[in-house]
DNA sequence: ACACGTCGGGACGCAACCGTACCGTCGTTG
DNA sequence: CAACGACGGTACGGTTGCGTCCCGACGTGT
């Protein structure tokens, strides 16, 4: 099945990981300054050094460049180590996505792609499965260890809980844009905590005892 | 200093607004298919039935014809109502804003011209503007009132508040775009209520009474 | 009734980018 | 040490969009 009379590829006839790299880096450059629906291959190869072909032969397309990129860098997941209680690991987790969203890098390629996902049917589906994974992973782990706890109660809904611990912080470093101080993390983790205990009693109107 | 010798326009040398509107449409339509960064005149024309021509004589370039949709969008602010208590404001304005993101357009267009504006200092200075003069509403407004009534202590941030507010439901349908059950939204408001109290604490560990 | 002046539309030159074909180069393998 | 074969780079035709110019059409004011 697989082909005998080709021998490997070899010497100066294997891909040269610099100028991979020289393209994975452009592209983020360009992704960031441009944004993916402005993106050109040519501009890539020119920021990179290289030239087309380069990129060309290492990947089918744009689609399939940008995919790649999304793909590597939704591998590396967080650790989310367990701090004992949903309070510490809450900061630990806000912490980690505030550093991740003060790169400026980050914080534009990030919201571009989500928009484009929105009609990119091929984004979005890999974007929805590193979400999803992601999301999953903090509404198990966090929320979970919450409920075993005790400090939740065992029908909390995962996704709305989710909404609740990213959604404040996202909204103030992606969108809104405002400096955020990393003092103000603390405070905003035992907002969510207050807020975390009360999405799972249902829409109570007055006050309930805790 | 008027233009004394040159009559006033009229006749058939008076803007059609019939054409205005369905470019208008056309542009909207257009921004949520391929977003701003691809966004062409030609396009524009093709879908609205009209000439490149039509377009320029009423916009200098796509970018004065963005700002100004921006701008006409950002003119209908929310009424926002007094309901008597801060829950009952959330309430309301959770279900605007949910409302308003329901619709295809609109929750496609704001994300792609969020992420834009992070690269596009004119655009940004618009959206900014219509973004701050809405969060500052939310803020004095709806935390002002709060305030007042004793619900909130004075000293809230009334910039994390907001983020508090806007941050979950945004989250939701803009970015994760799971699909939100009109009756969920009561259960937000009362946790986002739960937050905020907390909010104005500052960082307390361990539990507190309520 | 006529002249005015802007209307909308088609055509044009210019620039950018796509994707490919072809070129000489170079390290390994037999 | 010679040949292999993919390497990276340049050049090319085709496509798309920008912004402008020129055209006949048309409704109002004199």
């Amino acid at each position: 099945m697989t082909t005998e009379k080709r021998r490997a590829p070899a010497g100066a006839a294997v891909l040269r990981g610099e100028i991979t790299s020289a393209i994975r880096a452009a592209v983020m450059q360009e992704l960031a300054e441009v944004g993916y629906g402005r993106l050109s291959i040519e501009a890539v190869a020119r920021r990179a050094g290289v030239s087309k072909t380069a990129i060309y032969r290492r990947w089918r397309s744009k689609l399939d460049l940008v995919l790649d990129m999304v793909s590597a860098a939704a591998g590396r997941n967080l650790p989310l180590l367990d701090t004992g209680s949903l309070l510490g690991d809450l900061e630990i987790l806000l912490h980690v996505m505030a550093r991740a969203l003060r790169h400026r890098l980050a914080s534009q390629i990030i919201p571009d792609l989500l928009a484009e996902a929105a009609r990119n049917p091929q984004i979005a589906e890999k974007l929805q499965a590193a979400l999803d994974d992601y999301q999953q992973t903090v509404g198990r782990i966090l929320i979970g260890r919450a409920v075993e706890r005790g400090e939740l109660s065992p029908d909390t809904d995962r996704r709305a809980a989710v909404d609740l611990i990213v959604g404040p912080l996202y909204w103030r470093m992606a969108i809104s844009r405002a400096p955020l101080d990393l003092d103000e993390v603390p405070r905003l983790a035992s907002a969510i905590v207050a807020a975390l205990r009360v999405a799972c009693l249902g829409p109570v109107r007055g006050e309930v005892e805790v």
